[in-house]
DNA sequence: CCCGCTCTATGAAATGTTTCATCCGGAGGG
DNA sequence: CCCTCCGGATGAAACATTTCATAGAGCGGG
């Protein structure tokens, strides 16, 4: 027993075979059947594990994917990143994990390290498009971010579509759409579109708040108190862009002396749950998260990447959770 | 331009110097002026990028760090992934993320992956004890896995005790503490051997109901309904092992009449937060997220790692969080 | 003026893998 | 029996870096 980790060559003397063809084992090339055993016995006699650096360093492949997320403290992103690395492990690749916090001057640096870092690609849920042009494999996630780059999203334009759908089925006549978010244009944008297309296929009366970060949350409760002029809220059914809006948006209607569900009636966007899989925090359209992840995975180290969709656009689905009249 | 990246010859040709005399200067290794801002503008020139998988090779040092969490669904884990990232970034590391979601399996194969890639160090929160018998440096949060091995915990006694102390200063006369969590001897204990070592020492009557993972959680309801005997609770300070369960059971005592925080009030533990930096859960001791991950970090980056310490504990702070009169 | 010492740039060796041109042995046909 | 051909094992070269023994320059002292 040596002191250091056996390489390669160990094992082949150790096999008594030569160095080539236990390269060729361990990367399932043809083989005859005596070698073959023979390599294994030898490897796990020593103990050899391959040097993924040396592997990289001449094969060019890493085996490493870097993850971009803008924080894991949104449930939403939490549930990704676990994804993400399962999806990868499962396919024998490792996540590299760098958190921006939303800061652009962060995923600048990142980009500067991924390149360094030689990862065999890229999947990225960012605000501001990474200047990566083409040099790396990239999988963008929820944001288009150019005709070049593949993105994988859930159907955002149906989800918006289905809330509204689901509303009216539940006897809403009057509904709203309400906003948060980045000021530029996104892929969440389509929600509202979807919603407002729903309302108006549908003929019934909607308004829409859409807010951008930085304005001031209590546009919100003014608009609530606009219509609510003749003593009663005069909207019985209200889409948020998010379920973290939409909690937000119930704590101030009860403030405001609003039942949810028995006056309005509440639908949010994502699907994110308090914690492993307990409770929604309010009726939701559902995100495909962990569909989101493989298939971007998939996406990312597919053989031929020359066809590869610009857009996947995954289907949402309606699950209740307390905040709509089932 | 040539189509493939540079490499450190490339640099070194178009500097007129030698190979290793660019080494030396991306390793911060005495080189004449003259030749280093020869060699600096020749790589900014060439827009060079060491290649991290050959210097891993040929040194050893592969600026990566494995890290190991049980989840990142968890704000607890969201905020300590979020920081390590950070802080090993500033010391120009990387993270590899390995999420077990619990399952001692993964935890096993992420064993292996993390020993074939040759990371310099594995920073991790398992449940049970890595495999890992002193290969590999190793720091461990929150989980004393041995005598050997650094673990950086925060102040779970002191934490117990504060909560108590708390209690009572806010005229508590009659404590509980609830715990649940895994069954397995572990840091978290210790938060209620702290509170009940005070509980003694001002001489304040006290229960305490510590339940398993896979324990009936009503459980806890009956416990309620026992010291609701006499028409209310006779209780009027709860302290939690962690803000979920303190979540949890003040939903517990809304469903049975009891208010929080006038009738009852209530800590918890972690100081986990919805999202970003918004409201706490519940009053509670809050756990120096941030501290413990870039202490862990200095622990494991050490360049002595021959004397480092065996346990450092962190001090915990109090946040009030609605759930207590203050 | 020359010798020797020190300081530092130099480039070859080494790191553990993959790949490819080569070579060997066996089989089949003339 | 010999020549050819083919499948498959072989090991040297290449990958981009670090490190170390060496060489060469510059300088001071005898």
């Amino acid at each position: 027993m040596k002191g250091t980790t056996p390489t390669m060559k160990d094992v082949a003397q150790e096999a008594g075979v030569a160095l080539g063809t236990v390269s060729k084992v361990f990367n399932g090339l043809p083989v005859g059947e005596r070698y073959r055993v023979k390599v294994e016995e030898a490897a796990k006699r020593l103990g050899y594990q391959v040097n993924q650096y040396a592997r990289g360093l001449r094969s060019g492949k890493t085996y490493n994917v870097a993850v971009i997320l803008p924080g894991v403290d949104h449930p939403f992103f939490a549930a990704l990143a676990q994804h993400l690395c399962a999806a990868l492990m499962r396919r024998e690749h490792r996540m590299l994990l760098y958190v921006t916090a939303s800061n652009p001057d962060a995923e600048r640096e990142c980009v500067g390290m991924v390149r360094q870092n030689k990862v065999d690609g890229v999947i990225g849920l960012t605000y501001n498009p990474l200047e990566l042009d083409g040099e790396l494999p990239f999988v963008s996630i929820d944001r288009c971010l150019g005709p070049d780059i593949p993105c994988v999203a859930a159907d955002n334009y149906g989800g918006g579509r289905m809330a509204a759908e689901k509303l009216i089925e539940l006897g809403c006549t009057r509904l709203a759409f309400l906003r948060t978010g980045s000021a530029s244009p996104s892929e969440t944008d389509k929600r509202g579109d979807g919603f407002e297309m729903a309302c108006r296929a549908h003929n019934i009366p909607y308004d829409a708040l859409r807010l951008n970060d930085g304005e001031d949350f209590r546009r919100f409760r003014a608009f609530f108190q606009e219509h609510m002029a003749a003593g009663r809220l005069d909207i019985d059914g209200i889409f948020c862009s998010t379920d973290l809006l939409a909690w937000r948006v119930r704590g101030m209607l009860a403030k405001l002396g609003v039942r949810v569900p028995e006056d309005v009636q509440l639908i949010g966007f994502d699907g994110i749950r308090r914690f492993g899989a307990e409770e929604l925090y309010c009726s939701t359209i559902v995100q495909p998260t962990q569909k989101l992840a493989e298939t971007a995975v998939d996406l990312l180290l597919a053989k031929d990447r020359s066809n590869a969709p610009a857009l996947v656009c995954l289907p949402v689905s309606y699950a209740p959770g307390g905040t709509t009249r089932e």
